[in-house]
DNA sequence: ATAGGTAGTTACTTTTTGGATACCATGGAC
DNA sequence: GTCCATGGTATCCAAAAAGTAACTACCTAT
């Protein structure tokens, strides 16, 4: 798994370290709107595998954003939603999106300009 | 280096993609601050090589955030700023920032209690 | 001619992360 | 007793990211 017991020079790095990985942010924005269970996350994610996927839910689960309830039924149930800590990144998660959106398209548009080494003295 | 062609299912992937990389978080954030120079950068992330320095920087700068400004001097001085799509990421460093911050906090308690066991025996 | 300061680079190794594929457990329906 | 659906595991492997250590180029000042 992850090791998280590294120190930090900047809080930005908590966050950084809780939210990169793979598939967390889309998971974490899909689960703002609504809870899902396993096979209806991997559904969404389309390309992920099980094992990843379980990786990246078992992760956030460590790091006290997500919650894992287990409906003890058969077939097996099992329900992924956000705790309030998780559900306290749903600013930052929309923020993150939206300058994502620009910057795609940004770089669809006119990222053809290189950036020049000014001179100056 | 870093490939960026990737297709992405969800606009936060952008983002992520763009500022997740161990320095990338910290230099963006030192620099809404101020412009620094690759030496000043060095110093006050303290644990980092120089070689990945270099790498961060060379990725921030082709995804657009910020620039590199070369004095032709001898020494060389070497610059670096945020563009504006850089500074535009502003408000959700800083949103990252404060939610580390309280998510520290909140593991920190635990954290100490581990510790504090460990330093016992 | 030698040393010094800045901003790197190069080659190599290790660590971390993600992917492919196959397999497992449960209990009810048939 | 076999099949099905769900929610995973178990192995093994490849790719990506990061670390280590040594080296470079430049001109200036001594």
């Amino acid at each position: 798994m992850k090791e998280r017991k590294k120190q930090y020079f900047h809080p930005i790095e908590v966050t950084l370290d809780v939210v990169c990985g793979k598939w967390k942010g889309v998971i974490l924005c899909l689960l703002q709107e609504n809870d899902y269970r396993f096979g209806e996350l991997k559904d969404q994610l389309y390309s992920v595998t099980p094992k990843v996927l379980t990786q990246q839910l078992r992760e956030l689960e460590e790091d006290g954003l997500i919650t894992r309830t287990v409906y003890p039924q058969v077939p097996p149930k099992v329900v992924y939603s956000l705790t309030p800590y998780g559900k306290d990144l749903e600013d930052t998660l929309r923020m993150m999106e939206k300058w994502g959106q620009s910057h795609q398209q940004r770089v669809g548009d006119n990222f053809n300009e290189e950036v020049s080494e000014a001179e100056l003295s």
